[in-house]
DNA sequence: TTTAACGTTTACGTACACGTGAAGGTTCGT
DNA sequence: ACGAACCTTCACGTGTACGTAAACGTTAAA
């Protein structure tokens, strides 16, 4: 028997349910992402195949992880990610110029857009931690009662 | 006109409604969270009102974090506490003993259900950062384009 | 004492985030 | 040329997290 080599069609592009397994997701959870607006591949194959780049991959990871490990909603996420549009346009419109003044302003655009991305995360894990420092407060609450219940107290710390 | 005086009823115990407007939540959140056996009312009054004490709404509070912050589901919250019984029967046990060594046990067992509570809430703040991290390699990745540009590239950096 | 505001349970309705399936056609690798 | 994998559109099913309404009892204030 045989494994089935990488595919790796044309330049590197990966077919929906490659991209699906790789990332443990679903075609149908993909279609419907792109239904909601979230992504859109990178090209279509002459017969309308869905192809996905790199990028469009990591886009995804990032998507499942917004969903997965920080709890965001679709509808938060396509907030947060509201520029796949931009995103699209950038990626044609810089392929499609060489000059560099054009290409930097696609660039800042970019950065501009992944930074508050960044930001939104930052604030997750602030108010994640502001419940990690509750729960420590309880911890110390209950770490006092112990140690008044073993100096022969009765437990019932203020 | 007048503005109603802190209803304060017996020994500082809530009726669900304040309770719902001190955390922002509806009442029926609130009784839909007791279904799932998330919580319950230290108390009833005579005609069957539910009570709240102030742990009932450290834990409230606790629980709409997990869900607004943390992204937990209720599901998983049921999971992370899924002791309610265990801390009803604390408060319980706790009040109506006396004796030392079982209340330390008491504080004990406590103790280690707050502290696992703790380290889910830390693994789930590692995993957002290890999204940060990704998207910090994005920004970084952007600015060297923008250094290559800056410096008369082409901005295609590997 | 009355009445408005609030509470109770029971039960059906709904928006979201998909999953599942079907029909009918296209494309790809061998 | 074959089958597996893909496409589209349509539609219905499922679990979660409540919303909403009905019918009725409770409580606080006038």
């Amino acid at each position: 028997m045989t494994v089935s080599p990488p595919p790796a069609i044309g330049g590197g592009l990966l077919k929906i349910q490659e991209v699906a397994s790789e990332l443990g997701l679903t075609t149908r959870s993909i279609r419907y992402y792109e239904e909601l607006g979230l992504l859109s591949p990178a090209a279509r194959s002459d017969g309308a195949y869905r192809l996905y780049d790199s990028s469009d991959i990591d886009r995804l990871r990032f998507i499942k992880g917004l969903r997965d490990d920080a709890g965001f909603s679709l509808a938060e996420i396509s907030q947060l990610l509201e520029d796949e549009e931009a995103r699209v346009q950038s990626r044609e419109a810089f392929s499609h110029t060489e000059d560099p003044a054009e290409r930097r302003d696609i660039v800042v655009g970019s950065l501009a857009r992944v930074e508050r991305q960044a930001r939104i995360l930052r604030d997750k894990i602030a108010r994640l931690e502001s419940m990690v420092e509750a729960v420590d407060g309880r911890l110390e609450r209950l770490n006092r009662r112990l140690a008044d219940l073993d100096a022969g107290g009765s437990g019932s710390v203020k």
